[in-house]
DNA sequence: CTGAAAGCGCTAACAG
DNA sequence: CTGTTAGCGCTTTCAG
């Protein structure tokens, strides 16, 4: 309707310039006389003109644009560290592209075609299972892709987690010094690591201590999935203790466990949840959980994907973030202060 | 590292036909011959080409990108939207590039620009209060841009919403049908257009029936403006039912109230909240809120961008989404017609 | 330091 | 239907 879209010729014309001189001005790595600058800086707001970053990125090379694939956004954890993500990311000069990722595994090689035909310098996979066909695809075109929270044995991608199997450990730890001795387990979605590597973690804890998993659920990282897997396990033999793979699920169980089952929290059962979102200290869930640094997290991400993308490359390797148990009031208090009842 | 990056060139030269046929076999409104698109096809998937969707946009003028201004996740009803929103471009070949606005509004007109730089076909703006300026800059570079959840009142822009004045009033009836009479209301923040208008559906309703808005606070949209607002709200003279503006401070003032003051819900007080986010449903809160049906909204806002995108303009409009009470636990039953009691 | 010239990969007339 | 020819707006040698 109104102005039309401003080139670096127009801003040359009026600078009385070449257009490279204009370029050169609004390039970081520039050479140009102040006298020049000047005359560029002035004509271009006069005009309103601004550098088109798509063709700076045809013959640059440089989208300054990440490719950004996740599978859902249910769990807070998501939103909370998108919005870090993508801000960190904007200070560094770069955007997120987002790309849902179906709930069906076979899509996401697609999606990641979709992402690579708009350029993208980098892919960050969050919530999504680590595949080998994706990361292989992306390494055949040298765009770097670094996952976050997933992760894989291999030390042959890039990755960032918190430390799952230490966290499992710290909770299995916490909840045998705490006199539990029917201890049980909701799992997450098999595929994902968060899943095995907290579970693996737990199960190893509670054996160091002589104590088998008392029963086990799947609840599949959702809501419906933690409620049910909670009413089976309360069947018969019920647990005194509940490790829920994260709080997502670990809410559902509580509400499950309270207003469906009439039990009370601790008294009859603890819970333990992973990650701690916000509505974990909530007064209505009190919730015990192992702390996802979410900042520590995203800016690990951050500066290894921007240290591939600009060369300076590192070896592949799988960043564990150390995440602490934060004790709330869903779990029973460990009885007396005295220093590590436990042997090892 | 290994295969270089295919251009069009290189799989005519392998299909034996021009470049530009090439193009135009990857072009939807194009013309060849089913021979010609079968030798494309195929030299093509050989070489594993796929179109620079950048590079396309250089010539084309379209980026098939959508810039996306979000100011903040907390609020359980965007990341949902988010991800409905996105899936729902996907489908239609555009994806969103994410801007996040950092609180303060002065910022948010540089944000548009770097959103313009990248050639973005249309701006969905979420979260983020109507600025007239941000519009004005977008409608002089005949950028679209549409208003997710926050609107204005001349209707000169577009905009997509609930109709929250008329949620509003549906609490005020409900409220003073169940036989409520100290009515007490806490506001978000005040330059949402959200917050505003419903709160005057809200006091309108209440007037319609004689009663006058019992007291006031102001939670802005935060957990912790909430709560707070509604401890002085409790200091004295207590209301006996409260309006809160969303509910993801509901969610809070409901922690408050029960496990800070004592109070029993809907007991001592009803509380309704509004978006029926996920959480409203979970037994631990059981919120009677109105429903945004982020559904319809989402739909609506992507059959707007892109017609505006692609020429089918239309008059500027404020789309209200109708937005229907659920009730729920939280609020005191209205005594004659409801044949289930409150009580549990 | 600066202008001229050569493209980045692709689409869109324009002739055949 | 198809090849040829111009560019899209910008960065980047390459000479001056």
């Amino acid at each position: 309707m109104s102005s039309e879209k401003i080139t670096s010729i127009e801003v040359a014309h009026r600078a009385g310039v070449s257009q490279s001189a204009v370029s050169r001005v609004f390039t970081p790595g520039a050479s140009a006389s102040k006298q020049t600058v000047e005359k560029v800086r002035k004509a271009a707001s006069e005009l309103g003109y601004r550098p088109n970053v798509l063709a700076r990125a045809m013959v640059s090379g440089k989208s300054r644009i990440i490719g950004l694939l996740v599978a859902y956004l249910d769990n807070q954890f998501y939103p909370d560290a998108l919005e870090k993500l993508s801000s960190a990311l904007q200070e560094r000069g770069y955007h997120l592209l987002v790309f849902m990722a179906g709930k069906d595994a076979g899509n996401i090689d697609n999606v990641v075609d979709e992402m690579l035909d708009y350029q993208v310098e980098g892919i960050i996979a969050a919530s999504v299972s680590m595949s080998s066909k994706l990361a292989e695809r992306c390494q055949s075109v040298g765009v770097p892709i670094v996952f976050f929270n997933r992760s894989q044995n291999d030390e042959t991608r890039f990755a960032v987690t918190s430390d799952n199997y230490a966290g499992g450990r710290k909770v299995a730890d916490y909840l045998v010094a705490a006199g539990h001795t029917k201890i049980a387990y909701i799992a997450g979605w098999q595929f994902a690591s968060t899943q095995y590597d907290r579970e693996a973690g737990f199960v190893d804890g509670l054996n160091k201590h002589q104590i088998n998993l008392h029963a086990r659920g799947v609840g599949n990282f959702t809501s419906e999935g933690a409620a049910e897997a909670a009413r089976l396990l309360f069947d018969k033999d019920p647990p005194d203790a509940l490790f829920v793979a994260n709080d997502h699920m670990a809410f559902s169980v509580m509400d499950t466990l309270r207003y469906e089952l009439g039990l009370s929290i601790p008294d009859d059962v603890s819970v333990v949840g992973y990650d701690d979102v916000p509505i974990a200290s909530w007064p209505s869930f009190n919730l015990t959980t192992v702390r996802q640094r979410a900042n520590q997290m995203v800016s690990k991400t951050v500066d290894i994907i921007i240290a591939q993308i600009e060369g300076d490359a590192a070896k592949p390797q799988n960043v564990k973030i150390e995440a602490p148990l934060i004790v709330r009031g869903s779990t029973r208090a460990i009885a007396s202060c005295q220093p590590n009842s436990s042997v090892k």
